[in-house]
DNA sequence: CTACATCATTGACCTAGGTCAATGCTCGCA
DNA sequence: TGCGAGCATTGACCTAGGTCAATGATGTAG
């Protein structure tokens, strides 16, 4: 694949993942595409950083990362990244506020970024653009609400039967002890809920 | 107070509740307020009710409410409302899905209605009642998501500590097998919460 | 005033999950 | 080829919170 390929098969990808919240006409599209810069991230290195500045919003095309709060020197994930996907620590980025948590690659990951004041700039200048940008707020409300009900009336079991069925490809991918503080667990537990699913 | 001192009260607040999340021109609120109906919800009765038509978002200006879901017979507190605030099963009110649990009001409550059609009549109108739409739902990712936090992280004492905190009104006008649910515990365990951090 | 209903508390016991420490496994690297 | 580093697993034990049942408190209708 050359170069202008790869560029076409990225921005369908980037539109994609737009399209998830709401069509996008081609004219809102063209002016994203106009705003974004390319980046790569490899495996390791940080996206954004627990503390640092957060005025990027990511549109990950290709890998994987993990949100991650550092609080006492141990390590709690926040949530996955799985591409494509918007990358991005949305509460502090929407408040202006210093990262609550970093975002490190898992892999080698590609991103079409926006910064804060480029997508303030969308919102003013397209009343599709801020349609965009309430329906992409809905649709995250839904995944975390339902989380929220997750873990207030589900068992850790439960939590881990249904975090596989839902992103089956990402639990062979993370270190278990990642896949573990995702659930509010400790490694040990998810090793025997593991053993004890397996088992039955 | 008479009649139009009681509206003028109320619009102030429904004002309010908007400004919250943005402040809101007179052009704008005119039209929500051209489009609200008042109502009052008795103390015990629904506002909202799981699995029927939810095409209803409140503003309340008075009163306190619940959101429950019943599961198998059980009782799962999902939310509460306390005046002035927004009411509504909002995912599934977004996705014009029936609702996923009732809103039940815990005292006599009142209340100025949108449809769901009015509101995407407001948002289609205006472009400030766009915006106004995405900056609502962006504060509700805000409180959602450090609820999904604290339960990840936070032990139910921890919880308990926070809602006193936060909302220490709430605590004394609500059942406390309510809070418990609300909490993710049993009555039985709440209870002992209570008492060991009276004790110490 | 009584009687019942509705919650809150307390106790005895059980279970899920946490903690700490030892043992295995795998893979990159010398 | 063997050695460490970094995870995963397993065991022994502990603790928070669940379950069930009894006992109190409070409020409300008759």
């Amino acid at each position: 694949m050359n170069s202008s390929e790869q560029i076409a098969r990225d921005h369908a990808l980037v539109r994609a993942v737009h399209d998830a919240f709401m069509p996008v006409d081609d004219k809102t599209f063209q002016a994203i595409v106009d705003h974004v810069t390319y980046i790569e991230v490899a495996k390791g290195q940080e996206f954004i950083s627990q503390g640092g500045l957060n005025d990027r919003l990511g549109v990950m095309v290709d890998g994987l990362m993990r949100g991650v709060e550092l609080i006492d020197g141990d390590d709690h994930t926040q949530m996955f990244f799985d591409s494509p996907c918007f990358v991005t620590e949305y509460v502090g980025f929407l408040q202006r506020k210093p990262a609550s948590f970093s975002i490190v690659a898992l892999e080698d990951c590609r991103l079409y970024v926006l910064t804060y004041d480029d997508l303030q700039k969308l919102y003013s200048m397209s009343k599709t653009g801020e349609r965009l940008g309430r329906m992409i707020a809905e649709g995250v409300i839904a995944t975390v609400v339902e989380e929220v009900r997750s873990f207030r009336f589900d068992s850790a079991t439960e939590r881990y039967e249904k975090l596989v069925a839902t992103f089956p490809r990402l639990i062979q991918r993370v270190p278990q002890y990642m896949v573990a503080s995702y659930l509010g667990v400790t490694p040990e537990s998810l090793s025997r809920i593991r053993a004890k699913l397996s088992r039955s």
